[in-house]
DNA sequence: TGTCCGATTGGT
DNA sequence: CCAATCGGACAG
């Protein structure tokens, strides 16, 4: 593979989150385990800003159990369980007190297949990462990971490919539509044409590329 | 304490 | 299209 770039410094992640988001494509999601070390290229997030946002866990602004590291410091990992089976990884922006995020919805398998696979009971690369729910199983996140510093050893993201704007797609978040006035946000960012981005309905096509 | 429901996924 | 499955959010 190709070799690992620097690890991403605080200063990155704290920035608005629809500004973080499209900067984490094409970095590398690195997540180490006594099983060993697994890596995918990100190719999907989202950006969700509380408390305006009315799609974000944080909306409104007051600060809950769930929520809590939102609220704290940038470069940490926001890691919230859904369905009562599966997780979601986001990676915490922006100041102290500002509960913005940018969730990871999609990778690019490239480190520890073997082990994804096993994780993920499928050997189908379509299917091993593309979703926040299967990546985060591919890579052995759950809540227990919640709060992890992404500029540490367990869980981090490091430099690893740029891609132009011309080659960044824009669209509405998936499965929000419980939002009225932030619905329609172009806050869904991906890779042009990278078959790891997850499979979503036609509405949520490309609506235009990165400004 | 009780009720409701989801930033999803996999199988009909 | 629909069920799985459970902790958090919130009403009372």
């Amino acid at each position: 593979m190709e070799r690992i770039g620097t690890v991403l410094p605080r200063d990155f992640y704290a920035r608005d989150a629809a500004e973080v988001a499209p900067c984490l494509l094409g970095k590398l999601l690195c997540r180490r385990t006594e099983q060993g070390l697994c890596a995918g290229m990100i190719v999907e997030t989202e950006a969700y800003q509380g408390p305006l946002d009315d799609a974000a866990h944080s909306y409104g602004g007051h600060p809950t159990e769930r929520t809590r590291v939102m609220y704290g410091p940038a470069g940490h990992a926001y890691v919230f369980s859904i369905y009562g089976m599966h997780s979601c990884l986001n990676a915490v922006t922006a100041d102290i007190g500002q509960p913005q995020a940018v969730l990871i919805r999609a990778l690019e398998p490239m480190e520890g297949l073997a082990l994804m696979e096993a994780r993920r009971g499928t050997a189908d690369p379509r299917l091993l990462c593309s979703g926040p729910g299967r990546l985060c199983q591919a890579l052995g996140i759950t809540r227990a990971q919640n709060g992890l510093d992404l500029t540490g050893e367990e869980l981090f993201i490091a430099e690893y490919r740029d891609y132009p704007k011309a080659g960044i797609c824009v669209s509405p978040r998936v499965n929000i539509d419980y939002a009225t006035v932030y619905r329609d946000r172009l806050w869904r960012f991906f890779l042009k044409e990278n078959p790891c981005v997850s499979a979503v309905p036609r509405r949520y096509a490309p609506r235009g590329i990165l400004e």
